[in-house]
DNA sequence: TGAATTTCTTAATCTACATGAATGCATTTC
DNA sequence: GAAATGCATTCATGTAGATTAAGAAATTCA
């Protein structure tokens, strides 16, 4: 339960890490993301601020994650096992929010994944560059630019 | 919380419904899936002997899913807003198997994921139609057939 | 049992997106 | 302020998987 400053860039966790805390963020940009085993960078999430982040495997799991700063940072550091009772709203709409998310993947074209990304973060659209907005859409930072060029030229 | 029969094909919710229901599986097998603006089928999850199955949006919410019956199943219904506290750590571990599934959607081809499906889950395999496993693999069935070839001729 | 229906397979063609490479800008760094 | 680095764009080519269509195999059911 303590609060950490994280400057740009920093790690906070890694794949791998045997690591029992979320973080809430006070203040900044975080993400979370995986590597594959051809080195490529796959974005799981955004956590501005007010949002919690951290890797969903049981406390004594190596992670499948990493952790960054995407900004100058401040965050609350808590034990997993110390999520209360009530945050279990909190938890349900995860759930609802990785459901459609899932769905979208497997059902969405990346320009429709490209337009509700926008629409329903438009925030991080200003802060990230465009390669991570590719990276958590699932496409190539080319595939994004070129369908940006589409979406414009219409 | 009072216990269904359900026959096989029978439909327990449809996308649209207001359904505050969640089913722990007695016997049987159950799937939930979505249907996309071009009318495709799109599994969500298999919901075997002992499984939660239920659409995770809040109550108030319409549905996503719709769920039905893949064998003659008995069920327990269950009001969403009184799963126990003492279910936390099968919340957490549903949102564990819902980021490895999206880091897997996005960074797997169709073989990989198909090959940690039969591994993961032996006995859906064995009760489903391949189709249905195509679906939930996010590929045509055309796709699973030809990759099963692929896979067995080496 | 036999007919109807559903599922699986194979193959030809098409398409969304990946890959690789080149270019122009911005931004950072010394 | 020049050089280096990172980012976005464009284009040519490659490829995984979709689509369409047909027939074979399996399952359901009268």
């Amino acid at each position: 339960m303590k609060e950490l400053s994280i400057n740009k860039g920093q790690i906070l966790q890694r794949k791998g890490d045997l690591n029992s805390k979320v973080y809430l963020v006070k203040s900044g940009l975080l993400r979370s993301y995986s590597i594959d085993n051809k080195g490529k960078e796959h974005i799981y999430m955004f956590a501005p601020e007010n949002w919690i982040i951290g890797d969903s495997v049981s406390p004594q799991t190596p992670c499948d994650l990493f952790i960054d700063a995407l900004e100058n940072s401040v965050v609350i550091q808590k034990r997993k096992d110390t999520v209360p009772v009530s945050d279990l709203p909190k938890l349900i709409n995860r759930l609802e929010v990785l459901q459609k998310r899932i769905i979208r993947l497997m059902s969405a074209s990346a320009i429709e994944r490209y337009q509700h990304f926008i629409k329903t973060y438009p925030d991080i659209v200003q802060r990230v560059p465009q390669k991570m907005i590719a990276s958590y859409l699932g496409i190539t930072p080319q595939a994004l630019s070129t369908l940006r060029a589409e979406i414009a030229g219409k």
